[in-house]
RNA sequence: UGGGGCGUGGCCAAGCGGAAAGGCACGGGUCUUUGGAACCCGCAUUCGGAGGUUCGAAUCCUCCCGCCCCAGCCA
């Protein structure tokens, strides 16, 4: 290093690197490899393991490779390559030419299975599926050989080479390492190695009917791309011993080395891809980009940045030991970037109309409105103001508690960059429902400041109803009401623990008119409220923005301790 | 009752024999034209438990307890 102290915090896999770098291993070289199977979106658990693979490179000078896994052609779909690919990119991760695939070793891993055939170390199983789990034994009984486990070795590369030519059904034969039916380790237990499936692949089209399985396939893989660590996930670490069996009895050229780590568990969301797979194609979601998903499309369509993801992932840290992380670590990193990126911008989710009697019916003034605090070099903008305004609804209360210092009959407050006013009466409708607010305004408060020094409890954000910008918003909370949705052991589903208010549609919210033409993607702070990001559906008369996460709030926490209810409903 | 891993504050996580970093959350305060942000303070006499070794242990040894993963022709 430079002398300046990396912001990564240490973690056991840049010490085993660090060392590996430092002893000259490798010849001093560092390679890992992002390997997704193209059979579902990437969500927030991969972009853990992709910072951690493009990081290390990062830092110590290597390279990262791109490679799908692509050998089981049943479960994989070009729309996942797709996605994938893109995914990776927003994330700011550039491979260059770095792609690959496991399918193009196809042939060469051919090859060396009828090397492993002729050592006596590999051979055609002729056992039914059933039959072949039958065999394996137990966690506790050791397996027993297959009777075709000692067949002529010719007569196994015969077979192996007729697997290939299609001769045979799916589920027919396979082709199996010979090690040790008794081993303690179940993955030792003469594991297949292929197996016939007779689709055809996004890549190889037709050429194959045999494909190999994960196990055979990944070590091979990453020795011949030269990786020097393979960072895996935990649930490998019982592979890991046939990982190096295969590399260990194939004429290779290198023994990377496999690395374990724990993957990524968030509150409040589930994270296995068949779970969110479920999600998508029960419906419980709009797809796989719906911004209440933990998947990178979703996170991106709900507003995240690349830098907040990542910042993130830097946070939580690598380590061997199943955690679940608190789901407000993830809200905390989006608030902190955006903060210091979004324009601010006022919009009224629930209106109510307040009319300002003391002010001209036809003025309009624009008012100066700083577009980031957090940024002066985003400058101002003008704010259009007039005698009928939009106000938050609940920032009035009738007969308001003591903790409550917004706007209340008799109270003044302070309309952001505008006037004081002061409420002077309430409208109702027949049964009782607040419709209107009567406010009188302090001239003499134009921008803000009462040039008497005095002092006014609140500040609300307000629109000016001749000018609002109408918008659907549409509000996001957690997927899930149970912290480890995942936890099944109570014999409930997971989808039992959907939260039922993930997603409320406001129809009609009333935004100021300086954002009516916001672009898909673009975010915006909405003063007091939170972060929102204009939605793909946008269309030219009506933006659709979704909010991304709210603004810290103080009061939400103190009327929820008070037992206050906020008033709803617009 | 087989094998492999893991147990440090509410949630993550440093630490690797010299005596508990940091972040989030939480609580309090300052400031404030966002009850936002920023800033300050507080938050494990203790590291799953019990023994042992040592002048000294979260770090070494022993035993115990708990949690996770593995019996796909998935990855």
């Amino acid at each position: 290093m430079d002398g300046f102290e990396s912001k990564v915090p240490p973690n056991f896999i840049r010490s085993i690197i660090a060392e590996d770098i430092k002893y000259g291993k490798n010849r001093g070289k560092v390679l890992t490899r992002f390997p997704p199977e193209p059979n579902g979106y990437l969500h927030i658990g991969h972009a853990k393991s992709i910072c951690l693979n493009f990081g290390l490179v990062a830092e110590f000078g290597g390279f990262c490779n791109f490679r799908f896994d692509d050998t089981n052609p049943g479960k994989e779909e070009v729309e996942y390559v797709d996605s994938i690919m893109n995914d990776v990119r927003w994330l700011g991760f550039d491979w260059g030419d770095r792609l690959f695939h496991a399918s193009d070793y196809f042939e060469q891993l051919f090859e060396w299975a009828v090397d492993l055939i002729k050592a006596d170390k590999a051979y055609v199983d002729s056992l039914s599926a059933e039959e072949i789990k039958e065999f394996r034994g137990t966690l506790t009984e050791p397996g027993k050989p297959s009777p075709y486990r000692d067949r002529p070795v010719e007569e196994s590369l015969d077979l192996f080479q007729r697997m290939r030519n299609g001769e045979f059904a799916d589920g027919t034969h396979v082709l199996r390492a010979k090690i040790d039916m008794a081993s303690p380790n179940i993955n030792l237990r003469d594991p297949v190695m292929y197996r016939i499936r007779k689709l055809s692949h996004w890549r190889t089209g037709d050429k194959w009917c045999i494909y190999p399985m994960y196990d055979y396939a990944h070590g091979q893989s990453d020795a011949l791309e030269g990786i020097t660590h393979s960072i895996c996930t935990m649930e490998y670490e019982d592979h890991r011993p046939l990982y190096d069996w295969f590399l260990d009895n194939i004429k290779v050229p290198g023994h990377p080395q496999q690395i374990e780590f724990a993957r990524l568990n968030l509150s409040y969301t589930v994270m296995s891809k068949r779970k969110l797979l479920q999600l998508v194609q029960e419906g419980h979601v709009a797809g796989w980009d719906d911004p209440r998903m933990p998947t990178l499309a979703g996170l991106r369509r709900r507003g995240y940045t690349p830098e907040a993801v990542r910042n993130f992932c830097e946070r939580i840290g690598v380590g061997k030991r199943e955690s679940l992380v608190d789901l407000a670590l993830l809200e905390y990193s989006v608030r902190e970037d955006l903060n210091l990126k979004a324009r601010r911008v006022m919009g009224v989710l629930r209106p109510i109309r307040v009319v300002i009697d003391n002010y001209p019916e036809d003025r309009v003034e624009y008012l100066d409105a700083v577009n980031n605090p957090e940024d002066p070099s985003a400058g101002t903008r003008k704010v259009p103001f007039s005698r009928e305004l939009f106000l938050e609804r609940e920032d009035f209360m009738e007969n308001p508690p003591k903790q409550f210092y917004r706007l209340a009959p008799g109270r003044e407050v302070r309309l952001r960059y505008a006037y004081f006013i002061k409420c002077v009466d309430v409208v109702k409708d027949s049964g009782g429902q607040v419709v209107e607010l009567h406010c009188t305004y302090d001239p003499s408060t134009r921008g803000g400041d009462a040039p008497d020094g005095r002092k006014v409890k609140a500040t609300l954000h307000w629109v000016s109803a001749p000018h609002a910008v109408e918008s659907e918003v549409r509000l996001y909370d957690k997927l899930f009401l149970r912290p480890d949705p995942a936890d099944e052991r109570d014999g409930s589903s997971f989808r039992d623990g959907i939260n039922p208010d993930s997603l409320e549609v406001i129809g009609s919210a009333k935004l100021e008119p300086s954002i009516a033409e916001a672009p898909a993607g673009s975010r915006y702070q909405f003063e007091r409220l939170g972060y929102f990001c204009v939605d793909p559906d946008s269309t030219p008369g009506k933006p659709v923005f979704n909010r991304t996460v709210t603004l810290k709030d103080t009061w939400a926490k103190v009327a929820k301790a008070e037992g206050i209810h906020k008033a709803r409903k617009a």
